[in-house]
DNA sequence: CGTGAATCTTAGCCATGGCTTATTTTATGA
DNA sequence: TCATAAAATAAGCCATGGCTAAGATTCACG
């Protein structure tokens, strides 16, 4: 019996593999969602989503950020004619709108658990991409059981 | 006073800026730590780290593995010899173990709060390596005080 | 001890997502 | 209106991290 000589993987090569999949999977998605999310509050707030705009909150040059607006209109995400501000399409309103949800989840999970605002803002960030949906249903509980101790007398 | 016109945007360009800087970086260090953290696991386990064994692991194909272990020694992480087994440099060590106590701290946070065991090894493989010191030492205190509920009679 | 299977490497492909430099287009204001 | 500044695009570079197909090496066993 080989497997008893050492005990340290616990999980199978299969179940290991699967989970480095998932997490090559979220990677995809990620510039995906952090672009529409992003474009998104851009045009809530501002009116409208500039390039310039995107690659300045992003930190990246606005060649960078125009490859990968291009991408998402490839994917269709977003529209945009040559020279214009960029516009999300149903399907890239529907992610951003859900991106922004999960975004939200994490972030106001990790304030609940006393982490300071300042750094929930940057962890959240990298953190919502890689919350199961499991994981996340256990996050938003928590949330409204903190809340539920901090002002116990709200029924209804 | 054109801030005003539409709240959305809560953090300044460059804090988000800031966040997404931060969330590349850690892409970047993600790779190498899976990849040590791995064959240190493997090492442990079989007794050596082959190639075959790291790429089953990862769900990718041989030379893929390949092309990143020689990666990693470049990097001095690791040092192998052609068709011979992969070891960890000092460094590789180092970094193996720091990635692994980070990553079981994740796990048993997830653990702790309530995620099934099987959902908390797929989510902590993603997040592990976007947690900052700070959170994670928010984690650690929840493992701890979800163990002191539980048995409330260990001191010392 | 030699051969076939397993393992590993090489070569070459692709997409993503960064970058710079240079050019084109648009917008602004004197 | 027209010159200049700002914004966007184009072209071309690089590294990473996937892949397949094909070749080299090692290992194990008959």
């Amino acid at each position: 019996m080989k497997s008893t000589e050492n005990e340290r993987l616990l999980q199978t090569p299969d179940s290991q593999a699967a989970a480095f999949e998932r997490v090559r999977q979220a990677h995809q998605m990620e510039a995906t969602e952090d672009y529409v999310e992003l474009i998104d509050d851009l045009i809530h707030s501002l009116g409208e989503a500039r390039l310039v705009d995107v690659a300045e909150r992003m930190g990246i040059s606005q060649p960078s950020a125009s490859k990968t607006i291009a991408r998402l209109q490839r994917d269709g995400f977003v529209t945009s004619e040559p020279y214009r501000s960029i516009f999300l399409t149903e399907k890239g309103k529907t992610l951003a709108d859900r991106s922004r949800a999960r975004h939200d989840v994490v972030f106001r999970f990790l304030l609940a658990i006393g982490v300071p605002e300042s750094v929930a803002e940057q962890d959240s960030e990298g953190l919502e991409h890689h919350v199961s949906d499991e994981t996340l249903a256990i996050f938003e509980r928590i949330i409204q059981q903190k809340k539920d101790e901090s002002a116990p007398d709200e029924s209804s």
